[in-house]
DNA sequence: CCATTAGTTTAAATTGATCTAATAAATGAC
DNA sequence: GTCATTTATTAGATCAATTTAAACTAATGG
C-alpha cells in the first residue's frame, strides 16, 4: 500500500540517501546506480512523503499568493497558472484573500509566510506595490516575484515579472485616434495600482504624439470597478462638451461606462466610442463587445511561478535568476469602438 | 527563534504528550496542568510544525475543492467560505481546477487525494453529482461533502449541503406570474447539472398551479454561460408567438439573453422581461440589473466545510453529523422585470 | 606502487510531532 | 484503610524523509 524510500533502497540494493540524491538531483551518483534506483521507483510506483520531507529538511514546497481583487476573473487566471506552475515542479498553492487596506497587513503576510511555512510568495497588485511588505518580506529572507507594470527591466526589478501598460495604452489611444476621435477621455482605475498611472501615461504619450493638447476634465480619477465607469462616465457624458470616446483602465470600468451611456440612450459606437483593458470575458458579454487590450494572465502567473521556483530551489543555478518577462498586452480590436457619426 | 512542543514541555514542566493532548483537545489532562501548559503555549508564542504532525499522525490538514466552473464569481465565493471554515479549524485547502468531462476524472480525483494527502474533499456540481466520484470516495474512506439541489433531507445524503433550486424557482416563476406575464420561457442550464432540472421543476410547478399549460418551445436546453444565453433567447425571439418574459437558469445565461434582446432593439423591461438565478456580480452589472435569486454562496461553502470537518476530526462527535444545512435562495426585484406594455 | 584526492555510497543521527505502553496518582466501594 | 478501578502522566518508540560524517572506490600523479 504505502510504499517508503526504504522500500525503494532495498528494491534497487542501495542505500536510502542514494535513493534521496536521486529525488533531489543531487550530483554524485553513478549512471548505472542512477537507472537502478529510477527503475526501482518506477516498479514500486514510490511517491515521497511531503510531510516527512518537509520536516527533515525544515523548508516547504508550497508557495502563496495573496489576493484582494473584486476581479474574479483575474484571479481565477492568476490561479490557474501558479497552480500549473506549481503541478509542474511538485509545489502546492496556498491562496490567502485578504484585505489590502488593512492597517497590519504587513504583519498579516508575515503570519501566513510563517503559519503556513511558504517557500515563497507571488504578489499581485496592489500588494507588489506596497514597498514595505517587500522589505518585510526581504528582511525575513522569504523569495518573493512581483507582478509589476513596467517596461524596461532593471537589476532593482530582479524579481519581477512586468506589464507594459504603457505600450498597451499608448496603442489603444492609438487605435482611437487613427479612427478619427480627438475628443478622448481617459477613466482611471484605483491612485494605488501603478497600473493606472501608467495607463494614463501611455494615453497622454499618445495624444502628445499627435500634438493634442489634454483636456483635464477629460481625465477621471476612479477605482477599478463596474459602479466606478458607471459613475466616470456620467459625469464625463454630463459635460457640455462632451468627449467621443473613453479610454477605460480595465474592461469592468468601461463596461461601467457602457451601462451609464445606456441609461443616458447614448449610442455605441454611433454616438460614443468605448475601450477597455484586459481582455477579461466580461468585454466579450456586453453589447456592443468591447475593443480591449489582451493581457495573459494565465501565461504570466506561469512566468512568475517559474521565476519565484528559480530562487526557492537550493540547486538551481541562480546566474539564470536575471531573466526578466516582460509583457505587452495586444490590441484586440470590437465593435465598442468606431467612427462617432 | 523556533519553539517546539518540547521547549514548551520543559517550560510547564510537563512532559511532550501532555502538551500534544492539550494541543489536540484530548480528554485526561487536569484543569492545573492545562492551564500550565495554556501559559506556556502563550507565552512562547508555540505554534506547532505542521509537518510533523502530519508525519506523526498521518493524517493531514488540507481539504480539497475541485472546481470546473466557467463562472469565475461562484468560484471565488465557494473558496472564500471555504478558506474562511479552514481558517477556524487550522486547515488548509487545496484547490484543484480541471476538466469535468475529462474520461479519466475519477482517477484524477484519487490521484489528487493521495498525492496531496487530503483529509477530505469539498464537492460542487458538476463533480457533487456523479456517482462514480462519491463511489471511488466512499471506496478508499475518504470524507467528502456534496453541495447539490435539493430540498428535502434524508439520511441518503446525509453529506451534503442543500440548495433548494426547486422553490426559489417556484418563487421567481411567481413573480413573473404576478407581473401579469403567462407566456413565459425558461432557458435551461447544463443537462448534467441537477440545479437545471429543479430550477426547470420549480418553473413548472408555478406555471401548472395556475392552470398554465406549459408551451414546450418555450423551455429551451442549454448551458450554464453567457453564449448560451445569447443563442437560446434568439431562439425565442425569432418565434412567432414570442415570450413575453424569459426566466433563465443563472445570471449569466440571463446577461446573454439581454445581450440578445438588445441585438433584436427589443427593450427591457417594456418589452420583455428577463430574470435570471443567483445574485452574482453579473446581475447588477448589465442593464437594466436583473431580477434574481440570491444564494448565499460564502455561506454555503462555510457550512460544507464545516460540516466536513466533523468528519474529519476524529474526536468530534459523529452525532451531530446529521444536520443537514437547506439554503433555499432569496427573490431580489430588480428593474429587468415589470409589466410589459 | 603507494599516496592523494575526488567521487560514491553508506550507517546513524535528526527533524518535531504523535502513539503506545508502562507508571503514578486520584477516586470509589467495601 | 485497603484494594480495585479509573484518570493523569510519562518515557520511549515511531513516522518517512534529510543531513551529517565516516567509509569505501576509483582515478590521478609522482
Amino acid at each position: 500500500m504505502k510504499v517508503t524510500i526504504n522500500d525503494v533502497a532495498r528494491q534497487a540494493g542501495v542505500s536510502i540517501k542514494t535513493v534521496s540524491r536521486v529525488m533531489n538531483n543531487e550530483p554524485s551518483v553513478r549512471k548505472d546506480t542512477l537507472d537502478k534506483v529510477l527503475a526501482a521507483i518506477n516498479e514500486l510506483q514510490y511517491q515521497p512523503n511531503a510531510a516527512a520531507r518537509n520536516l527533515a529538511s525544515s523548508r516547504s514546497f508550497s508557495i502563496g499568493y495573496i489576493y484582494d481583487n473584486p476581479n474574479a476573473y483575474y484571479v481565477i487566471d492568476m490561479q490557474r497558472g501558479l497552480l500549473d506552475a506549481c503541478r509542474k515542479h511538485g509545489y502546492e498553492l496556498i491562496i490567502h484573500p485578504t484585505n489590502a487596506k488593512s492597517p497590519d497587513i504587513v504583519q498579516e503576510v508575515l503570519d501566513l509566510v510563517q503559519q503556513s511555512r511558504l517557500a515563497g510568495l507571488v504578489l499581485t497588485p496592489p500588494f507588489s506595490e506596497m514597498p514595505h511588505i517587500a522589505q518585510a518580506l526581504e528582511k525575513i529572507g522569504v523569495p518573493f516575484v512581483r507582478i509589476i507594470s513596467g517596461s524596461t527591466p532593471s537589476p532593482k526589478l530582479s524579481n519581477c515579472v512586468l506589464i507594459d501598460d504603457f505600450t498597451a495604452a499608448f496603442k489603444i489611444t492609438n487605435h482611437l485616434l487613427e479612427l478619427g476621435h480627438s475628443d478622448i477621455a481617459f477613466l482611471c482605475g484605483d491612485e494605488e495600482h501603478s497600473s493606472s498611472g501608467e495607463r494614463l501615461a501611455g494615453y497622454q504619450a499618445a495624444l502628445a504624439k499627435r500634438g493634442i493638447a489634454a483636456n483635464p476634465k477629460f481625465i477621471v480619477p476612479g477605482s477599478y470597478s463596474f459602479e466606478s465607469g458607471v459613475q466616470g462616465a456620467k459625469k464625463l457624458l454630463e459635460l457640455s462638451k462632451k468627449p467621443t470616446a473613453i479610454f477605460a483602465c480595465n474592461d469592468e470600468i468601461a463596461a461601467g461606462a457602457l451601462f451609464s451611456a445606456r441609461l443616458m440612450h447614448i449610442a455605441i459606437p454611433q454616438q460614443l466610442a468605448i475601450a477597455g483593458f484586459e481582455n477579461s470575458p466580461f468585454s466579450r458579454q456586453t453589447w456592443p463587445p468591447l475593443t480591449t487590450a489582451h493581457q495573459p494572465n494565465v501565461t504570466i502567473a506561469q512566468q512568475a511561478a517559474e521565476l519565484l521556483f528559480r530562487h526557492t530551489k537550493p540547486n538551481a543555478s541562480k546566474a539564470l535568476s536575471d531573466k526578466q518577462p516582460v509583457f505587452i498586452p495586444e490590441l484586440l480590436v470590437r465593435e465598442s469602438t468606431a467612427v462617432t457619426e
